[in-house]
DNA sequence: CGATACGTTGATCCATTTCAAGATTGGTGG
DNA sequence: CCACCAATCTTGAAATGGATCAACGTATCG
């Protein structure tokens, strides 16, 4: 496959189907974006509480899936190129939580009739969206055992392993490292910390020869016990195979 | 509709759906489960792994969604009666979590072939079913939340308000409370925190004089107060109205 | 009526929060 | 190109929620 064939939605469910798309599907899908869009950093792309009659596929960059609660915000979910941010609100119609940017992104729309259209004509289409929904789902209870029983150390860890192993299924990770654009606030936001003791986490990281964040890059220095640290195990993933990287 | 036409699923889906199932509908679904089995209480009804071909409904009792890691028990999930407990399995074959019983429950199961046929024959009905697992990612999200930025207090206030909540769309809780046989240490389980903390603050929630639980019951001394407690706004899970108990 | 799970309480320790302040970085306009 | 501003990152010290260890009370059920 080019990817220059479908430069919308190559990423899309890649390495992620169990079953992969034909090449007719990868075209449907391509031929579901309509709108192209832009976007500075910290931008609401979607608001909590917005009836939409669309949907977005994450193209190009990071968003996160934000609740303020209590003058905090709270981010839920995360997403990379290739996702579909919102599909749920195809059934939903009403969003529970705000779309945010981090970092520049392009994202694409899909409207909802199009959608009902393919419903009717692409039962296999179909039903790799409803898949991608769940994977959603699954990775939502993984944060939620995470956030259960690790400290912020194995929190972060955590959720590093779980970037690097999502960018390399869309091909953007590389061997040493990835991508990222989140602040240390962001970070916090997203394992339930402070900014102050993400901070000295961070350095922890760094101090135990782990990984290293910084200018908008993670760079792995020790795979294994990154893994370790962090109890990740990618299965909840359901990627093609469930080593990292191999 | 009476109760007695629909024995097994009358209270799938109950007051949650924004398109109610039409009496055709409700028919189909309730065709679709074959077998029916009963377990006594901590029962694993689905393990972690399994690659399974039928579905779960919850039709009586409560199970929780399990992941084990760390030699300790996490609870990602609880279930009411109504509950497509592994739904989700349809499209992903495979169980990223175990599903465990909590007091005695009955069960229905549906087999994936069923399912297949229903995806040709009923678009609504599928979509509905997509919505269901739509829902339970939305609850996903706000334990996220909750357990992001708040204290085992308002976990657990949260994590009562929103049982007593699903509980009365499906007509099984009454004003005062409700039926909940979860142990404390299923309780922190659930809360990300220990048995023997949680045992100070099902006691701080009885001494504000917010809620007791005992004896396999939630009684609600306080509805505001629990709700302020956990910061509790049911509009994610998508009901009828979004007040509670009006 | 003894076994076993469940609930309760106290004391100590540690991870994390909070408050406070300073250093670094990147971007912008003059 | 430099000065400045704002956001981000960093560090220290004090306060606290929750974990851990240890022990004891209390249901419940064969």
């Amino acid at each position: 496959m080019s990817v220059s064939a479908y430069p919308l939605s190559h990423r899309f469910l890649l390495g992620r189907a169990r079953h992969r798309l034909s090449e007719h599907e990868r075209g449907v899908v391509e031929g579901l974006i309509t709108d192209v869009e832009r976007f500075t950093s910290a931008h609401v792309v979607l608001e909590r509480g917005d009836v939409v009659s669309r949907s977005t596929l994450l193209i190009e960059g990071f968003v996160a899936r934000v609740i303020n609660e209590g003058g905090r915000r709270h981010i839920v979910a995360l997403h990379v190129p290739g996702d579909f941010v919102d599909l749920h609100a195809f059934a939903l119609k009403r969003l529970d939580h705000s779309i945010v940017s981090i970092g520049p992104v392009m994202v694409g729309y899909t409207t909802h009739k199009k959608l009902e259209g393919l419903m009717q004509t692409e039962p296999h289409l179909s039903r790799m969206l409803w898949f991608s929904t769940l994977l959603d789902a699954a990775m939502h209870r993984e944060w939620i055992m995470k956030l259960e029983h690790l400290s912020a150390d194995g929190r972060l860890a955590h959720l590093i392993a779980e970037i690097w192993q999502r960018l390399d299924f869309v091909g953007l990770a590389d061997p040493g490292g990835f991508p990222f654009p989140l602040t240390q606030q962001e970070l916090a936001d997203s394992c339930g910390t402070t900014a102050i003791h993400m901070n000295r986490v961070v350095r922890k990281l760094r101090e135990n020869g782990i990984a290293e964040i910084s200018r908008g890059r993670v760079t792995v220095l020790d795979k294994d016990a990154l893994i370790e640290a962090g109890g990740f195990d990618p299965s909840y993933l359901y990627g093609k195979g469930d080593l990292m990287l191999d």
